[in-house]
DNA sequence: GTATAATTGTGAATTCTTGAACAAATTATA
DNA sequence: TATAATTTGTTCAAGAATTCACAATTATAC
């Protein structure tokens, strides 16, 4: 029904509405929205439409009531958790940001099969056994499960996860995991972005570089279609 | 002309390829990539379609030049060379990763405003003071920057590291920054992914148990169909 | 009040991406 | 050598996402 695509676009919202909200704004419209984003402002308009609420013609959205329909829509009624496989360099990074109790969406529980890891509280959060995987996800009643381990063992460790009720991943390891049709997957390819970004990097310069000898040599192409034109 | 997705893929594809290289495999087929990564052979075949390489009918496409078409099309000529902003738990978490001199595309230098952090080495980076970002950003002859700080200073970073020649960013800010036209940026919203996937978990369990509810009560769905149909 | 200006909600058009299908090409095999 | 079997390259269709464009609606100015 709705997609991925609005799903993120919802969450970004929220968070610039909340940043709004405390700095006093009471209502928002959709181009200062989409400015925001660089988005065009009927793509904003599209996302608010498909939470139900409607804004007001001549004066835009109401942030307050906004804000509630978007946590009405994204958040679960009861407060939701996630584990973490992998507590490396990129683990620990998440768990810094991710790990904490008083949040609605949190990790609450991380796993490593580093022994030296096993017992540990890292950010506040506990570093059990991999054998206790099982038990911890049915203990904190988790849904997601972060993979941040190399990507040999993501598809059994995976596995193991959707077993254990896990119906959504966030996959960091470069292993393109499989799974089944009820249960949804993100994978988040660093070293493929970083490629991506490094390509794209290259090639703007060449365009830029372009466009610039063009913009030297502007004269010299005028002369130039002046002798086609004269032909 | 060619897309990002493509870009991505093609990322992907060498990954896998120089995986079997070394374990000794000489030919591929399109399917085979398809099924490790979870696409259809059509969209593998018109990505490599692109590099202008040609495959083999009835016997697939050899790895070993398809992999130097990869690489001619992806990379650099010279190696590449990026830098980071922000040596925080993430920054330190893609040093490990990518730092690295050997490497054709690394993260050469690293910049904070923490004076405690700069003049340290961080898995063989070395970590600068921001007022030197111009210089080693020239130096380095970087054209990738990776922000990983928090959002208040990253649109001033960023136009700074602009006006320094980077024309690739990778953003792990969660604010949306602005550049000009010739300059590529990708947003990495870590937040906002994990987010969605809690969403979609959501709702996938949902979902499944709509169907387990449905599977259960198969035979009282036909009767009902029954009844349905007699009127 | 009425007119004016501005903003929403949304059908239609557009653009981008993926998938199905098949002729052409090549290998393997009889 | 001829035939069958298979895979590629590519066209065309389908699908998904975005953008346009405008009627409907509301606030504001006069
Ligand atoms: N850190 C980055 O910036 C970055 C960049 C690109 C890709 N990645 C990918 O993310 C993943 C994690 O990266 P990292 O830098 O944190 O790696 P890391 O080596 O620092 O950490 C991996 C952690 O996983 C644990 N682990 C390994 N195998 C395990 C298993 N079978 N079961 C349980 N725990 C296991 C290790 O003990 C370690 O603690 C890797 O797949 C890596 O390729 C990371
Ligand atoms: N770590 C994660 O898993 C995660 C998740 C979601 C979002 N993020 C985002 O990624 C970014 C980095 O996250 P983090 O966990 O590494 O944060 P962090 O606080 O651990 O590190 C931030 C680093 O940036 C430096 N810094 C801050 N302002 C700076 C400035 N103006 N100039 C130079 N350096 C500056 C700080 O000194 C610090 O070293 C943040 O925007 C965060 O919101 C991170």
């Amino acid at each position: 029904m709705v997609s991925e695509k609005t799903v993120e676009r919802l969450s970004l919202y929220r968070r610039i509405l909340q940043q709004l909200r405390v700095e006093g704004k009471e209502t928002i419209m959709s181009h200062e929205l989409a400015n925001l984003l660089h988005i065009k402002p009927a793509q904003v308009r599209r996302d608010i439409m498909q939470l139900g609420y409607s804004g007001i013609p001549n004066s835009g959205y109401k942030i307050r009531p906004l804000l509630e329909s978007i946590a009405n829509f994204l958040d679960s009624p009861l407060p939701q958790s996630a584990v973490l496989v992998g507590v490396g360099h990129l683990g620990l990074a998440l768990l810094a940001n991710f790990a904490g109790r008083w949040r609605q969406l949190a990790i609450r529980a991380a796993f490593d099969k580093d022994p030296s890891k096993v017992g540990q509280t890292f950010h506040g959060c506990r570093c059990y056994p991999m054998y206790d995987l099982q038990k911890v996800i049915a203990e904190t009643k988790s849904v997601v499960g972060i993979l941040a381990i190399p990507g040999e063992n993501a598809q059994s460790i995976c596995d193991t996860l959707v077993q254990s009720g896990i119906s959504g991943i966030l996959n960091f390891s470069p292993l393109r995991i499989k799974v089944s049709e009820n249960v949804f997957v993100e994978h988040v390819d660093l070293s493929a972005t970083f490629e991506k970004v490094s390509f794209f990097a290259r090639r703007m310069k060449h365009y830029a570089e372009e466009e610039k000898w063009k913009m030297e040599n502007e004269t010299t192409d005028d002369e130039y279609e002046t002798i086609i034109t004269k032909q």
